[in-house]
DNA sequence: TCTGGGGTCCTATTCCTA
DNA sequence: TCTGTAGGAATAGGACCC
């Protein structure tokens, strides 16, 4: 089947202001109210919004003082990514009883391909309406589903499907909208480029300049030029994309290539001790993430951004992978000692890539000697049974006391908490 | 207006080795 | 042995996505 031209069989479902609306949920007084999810200090952006915020301007990405600014009257919830974890396997759940090809793309975000569910249960647009609908009775949210002959479409018709927010009230979308075979240029080409996928605003910037505002307007520059003004792999996807071509299937599971953990400081720290014991502190999130997933990573990265916004980073390739706190922390530690902290450093990040599955703990002969592999063993072990902050590194037990970053800890920016 | 944290993928450069 | 080169791995940076 030539990509693109088949019978629309892919869905693409997009939940409404997710985490949002859970707090609506969590706290019914929040309903019909400006609600905004995400870091509440200087130095926090918002992660999700309801409509009714939307109204005033505000969006996901924007900093948390531009989104204050914009609404004084938004109540500023902290979020919490475990119960929208909860939520999110819930709505899983019901794609799953459709179909086993789902890919997750995110917490609130699915492609589904029913090519092979549609005799079980009926045409996709029917199927699209019953995720919906079942997703509102049995979970009781909200959420936007396109349906197309490829991912790319898909998308887009779930953005088309989506509510809109207004001052006078939230009004309703289509909640489904379905893209026929024979229908794509003409629904795809008056879009703007920036509604491809892995055009930003740098590259809508770049087409731009060049005459280029439409998807359409793309579409008909020859591929040739395109990958001239763009590169081989960015030119050539982007033009295929422009002609609705998009053979990529709906794969519902592929295996992580890295594994991180990065901070953004509420001030910029100076001191060499100060940005050693984050890395000490970073390295034990990043492994006791890496084991909990059965993996270990060669190469270790270390990310730092200055005051001034301007970012770096530092990576070196291990000769065998690790997975446990010491052995990043080592590796990061040295390659930190390669950057000149002066001008002050607001954000700090670990990262672990080149993975492999499991640590080979019989070939640990290298720094901090054999028995790292047992002894973090112990330490999760420990962890599972009385907490996460139950133990941790030495390093961290003066100064700001013993307390272990875990993801979700600090999601949207330091500080700030809940606004009254 | 002052920019989070989790990632993926691509490109250019450098270094090593066959 | 010298020199050129081709290719791969490692490294750094950047754009993009949710």
């Amino acid at each position: 089947m030539p990509a693109g031209t088949g019978e629309p069989t892919i869905l693409h479902v997009d939940m409404d202001a997710f985490y949002a609306s859970v707090e609506v949920l969590r706290d019914p007084s929040l309903a019909g109210r400006p609600v905004i999810v995400g870091g509440a200090g200087d130095r926090g952006v918002v992660a999700s919004c309801s409509y009714e915020a939307r109204a005033y301007g505000v969006a996901s990405a924007m900093p948390s003082a531009r989104a204050r600014r914009l609404c004084p009257s938004a109540v500023f919830v902290h979020g919490d990514l475990s119960r929208y974890g909860e939520y999110s396997r819930r709505i899983h759940a019901v794609f799953t009883s459709y179909t086993p090809l789902v890919e997750g793309i995110s917490l609130d975000e699915a492609f589904l391909d029913v090519g092979g569910a549609r005799r079980l249960f009926g045409p996709a647009p029917d199927i699209a309406a019953a995720v919906r609908r079942r997703i509102r009775d049995e979970v009781g949210l909200g959420c936007s589903v396109g349906v197309a002959p490829s991912k790319l479409l898909a998308k887009l018709a779930s953005k088309q499907a989506k509510p809109r927010a207004s001052l006078s009230g939230v009004v309703e979308g289509p909640g489904v909208v379905v893209v026929r075979p024979g229908e794509e240029l003409a629904f795809l080409h008056p879009m703007p480029v920036g509604a491809l996928w892995g055009v930003g605003p740098r590259t809508a910037d770049k087409l731009r300049a060049k005459g280029v505002g439409t998807v359409g307007d793309l579409a008909a520059v020859p591929r040739a030029t395109v990958v001239e003004w763009l590169g081989p792999a960015a030119g050539t996807q982007l033009w295929e994309l422009a002609w609705a071509r998009d053979a990529r299937p709906v794969e519902p599971s592929r295996p992580p290539k890295s594994v991180g953990h990065e901070e953004t400081f509420a001030v910029d720290l100076r001191e060499r001790a100060d940005l050693h014991r984050e890395v000490v502190r970073q390295s034990d999130a990043v492994a006791a993430r890496l084991r909990g997933a059965g993996l270990a990573g060669r190469t270790v990265t270390v990310k730092v951004r200055f005051n001034d916004f301007a970012t770096i980073t530092r990576s070196r390739t291990l000769p065998e992978a690790v997975d446990t706190a010491p052995e990043l922390a080592s590796a990061a530690g040295a390659l930190l000692d390669g950057v000149d902290a002066g001008p002050g450093v607001r954000l700090l990040g670990v990262s672990v890539g080149n993975l492999t599955e499991g640590a080979a703990r019989q070939l640990e002969l290298g720094v901090g000697g054999p028995g790292w592999g047992e002894a973090s063993e112990a330490v999760d072990g420990v962890r599972a049974r009385f907490g996460p902050d139950a133990v941790g590194p030495a390093a961290l037990l003066g100064g700001g006391g013993l307390r272990v970053r875990r993801p979700g800890d600090q999601q949207w920016g330091p500080g700030g908490g809940s606004a009254p």
